[in-house]
DNA sequence: AAACTTAGTGTATTTTATACACGAACACCA
DNA sequence: TGGTGTTCGTGTATAAAATACACTAAGTTT
């Protein structure tokens, strides 16, 4: 690994989000300072210092990748928020002052949003977070700095982009349900939908194509399996 | 006026647009540094520096100002362009350590976009421009740095966001005919439209209202005037 | 007064959205 | 093994929106 110069003012931050049953999911880091004795309560997105020699995109996959090991995941950027007094809350001063170089500069942070599947994925332990948690995003506490408001932009700009591609796919094992994927739509948009309705609408576009294969293990009539074809998207 | 600390890593770019008869301009600055010697053939979009104690909003505010005397305008964030070598022409490394104090620092820029009315419109020198200039979109040349890339970001984001919002009127005079806001539909878009079929569509929305007033000196028959009603678009 | 130019309008057809209810398939348990 | 519980999977009727299409009206110019 060779030594990166970091830039004090741009940090990118992560909104990582998963679907599990039938709530979204945001992953949160507690906050704890290298070998200090730091401790606080506030729960914050996960994030870092952009290197001077590396993409916005890459940074942020950086931070992505060191805390779920994944790479080639959705992730796009969402917004940037600079305001100047975004880092004003005593605990995230005493916070920084323990674990940066330069604790008072100024920093801007680009705001990246990352679809995952929870399932076959263990969260590890990375330079900026001891600990990882899911959090129902219907749950999720005041958090340090204005990450509050970076999580609310995520949310939005999730709703609008599954107008326009079908991201379900992202947060759902390869295999699926309709009824789930209703409820992860459902769960994004904040509504409810008519199951016929949704069902005819989703099978028009054709590119969610049906297996020859049925759920297994449930106490009910079995549902039949689904998957997300990208060729027949990439089509379109 | 006070003085303001200079945050060298990063900068805000605006795309200013604006439409003129049938097409959209996006407004450019002829580079030319302070009081060096300084030429250079390549337009670019305006930006600057942000200052130290200034949200990213309103270093953009202040970019616009200073350029058009404009202010409480559309202006919205677009995206932010971080890569490392996006300065990387000799031109513009040539420029930058003609006006900059760190012309060596990485820069990365937020990107906004403005839609103005260039009616009473006079472009002023700033401090970063000379001269300013409309060019159509069609016709714009390869410019700055990664500049050709942050104007089509900023075409994309108008595309998707006059879905959502009826911008129509930030580009048009007050008073304005349906045919205008056709093309300008048109321009954006880069589609065209049936005459009747926008009319009913335009209208359904109740926020363009007719006013008793027709258009004045034309070679044909005069089209009615319309306003948009922002209190009633705000009510939906 | 004729020629030119753009304005303004209606209808039929197709596509999409919405609202709504019941038999079928499987697991579990008595 | 038959009954119960639970989710699956499906069709139709109605309303709303999108699309396609062509002629007369109102001015100006010559």
């Amino acid at each position: 690994m060779t030594l990166h110069q970091i830039n004090p003012n741009v940090s990118v931050d992560c909104v990582i989000f998963s679907f599990d049953q039938s709530a979204l999911e945001v992953l949160l880091i507690e906050r704890q300072a290298g070998n200090s004795e730091i401790k606080d309560d506030l729960m914050a997105l996960p994030g870092n210092l952009i290197y001077e020699d590396e993409t916005l995109d890459e940074a942020a996959n950086r931070v992505l990748s060191e805390l779920t090991g994944l790479t080639n995941i959705f992730l796009e950027q969402v917004y940037t928020f600079g305001n100047p007094n975004r880092i004003s809350k005593q605990k995230d001063l005493d916070w920084l002052r323990a674990i940066r170089a330069s604790p008072e500069a100024r920093v801007i942070t680009v705001a990246y949003t990352s679809l995952v599947k929870k399932e076959n994925l263990r969260i590890q332990p990375s330079s900026f977070a001891k600990k990882a948690v899911w959090v129902k995003v219907k749950d999720v506490p005041h958090l340090a700095f204005d990450h509050n408001e970076i999580l609310d932009k995520a949310l939005d700009y999730l709703k609008h982009k599954i107008y326009l591609e079908p991201l379900g796919y992202e947060l759902l094992p390869d295999k699926f349900t309709l009824a789930q994927l209703q409820k992860l739509y459902e769960a994004i948009l904040e509504d409810s939908f008519d199951k016929r309705n949704f069902r005819r609408k989703i099978l028009r576009t054709e590119f969610i194509v049906k297996l020859d294969e049925k759920q297994q293990g449930v106490a009910h009539k079995p549902a039949g399996l689904y998957r997300f074809d990208k060729s027949r998207f990439h089509k379109i």
